[in-house]
DNA sequence: GGGCCCGCAGGG
DNA sequence: CCCTGCGGGCCC
């Protein structure tokens, strides 16, 4: 019942087997991959490489939610959706909370006695979508990012000061919303005046006002969407959120669904139809 | 607090 | 390859 690190536990800590592991109360599961409740969050989970659809980049990973899964092929054979274990991490994202994440190793030669699981430490989730899987079905997936690469991102010079509880969530934000925010974040919103797209709200603060530069189809690994001006909306931070987290989607006529309100457009900033339509199939089940 | 469902085991 | 199975989450 415990989430974010532990004592008397380090990072890249062994473990022999889950028992070891459930023992430890860094997994407490012996074969479920997330532990975790819907309203609290995830605790931990484990990159088993039982799931075709995974990534595994180091300190990001692109996890595949539970569910819709043959236990003997190891196979999909139905769609996953944002329940249980799954809807546990879509609250660790939204709530900023991390995740204790443990990876199975593939064990050298013949060293049966030798540690199967390794601690690897809290990972924030950064977003999470659906997509349809390698097998054909609708899976559930999570882009994990290792808190010390954060921590990078953010230029932190203290890291051992990040309460996990208060800031994660505020360390997110930072990451997508100004980390990524160069030239051409300000451009897109000079373009539009500092007006959102969306609602047409312009947020006056004292010194002037506030937008926020939002990726249509997201940037890195899996997305990899492109950095231009194309794939860029200037956004009112609640609509950059409703955006992200695919409350609201974009259609062939740049319809705002399910709001049924027009994109607010500039002549002189052409958005791709692709990057649209990109954020539209990853979101297509959860917006109506 | 009991019953039910389900899972990124583990071993034979 | 098959099957037994432990225990968490969740809904009564």
């Amino acid at each position: 019942m415990a989430i974010g690190a532990l004592q008397g536990v380090s990072q890249g800590q062994g473990f022999v087997d889950r028992r070891e592991l459930y023992d430890s109360g860094v997994h407490r599961a012996l074969q479920a991959g997330i532990v975790g409740r819907g309203k609290v969050g995830a605790e931990s989970i484990v990159l088993s490489g039982g799931y075709v659809d995974d990534e595994d980049y180091g300190s990001v990973v692109i996890y595949t939610g539970e569910g819709g899964r043959d236990q003997n092929s190891g196979r999909q054979i139905a769609n996953q959706s944002f329940s249980r274990g799954n809807q546990a991490l879509v609250t660790s994202c939204l709530e900023g909370t991390p995740v204790r994440l443990v990876r199975k190793m593939n064990v050298e030669g013949n060293d049966v006695s030798g540690p199967k699981y390794r601690y690897d430490g809290l990972f924030h989730v950064e977003s999470y979508w659906q997509e349809t899987g390698l097998d054909g079905h609708q899976v559930c997936r999570f882009r994990l990012v290792d808190e010390r690469a954060y921590q990078g991102y953010l230029g932190s010079n203290s890291p051992t000061e990040l309460n996990h509880s208060t800031s994660a969530r505020r360390v997110e934000s930072v990451v997508q919303r100004v980390v990524r925010d160069t030239a051409l974040g300000r451009r897109v919103k000079e373009l539009h005046d500092y007006t959102c797209q969306v609602c047409g709200g312009r947020l006056h603060c004292v010194g002037g006002p506030y937008a926020e530069a939002a990726h249509i189809r997201p940037v890195g690994r899996p997305h990899n969407g492109p950095d231009d001006l194309s794939n860029l909306l200037c956004l009112c931070p609640n609509h950059h959120v409703l955006l992200d987290r695919g409350a609201l989607v974009i259609d062939q006529n740049w319809n705002v669904q399910p709001l049924a309100t027009k994109l607010r457009m500039v002549d002189r900033h052409k958005l791709d139809p692709a990057q649209t339509s990109y954020h539209w199939s990853i979101w297509r089940n959860e917006s109506d």
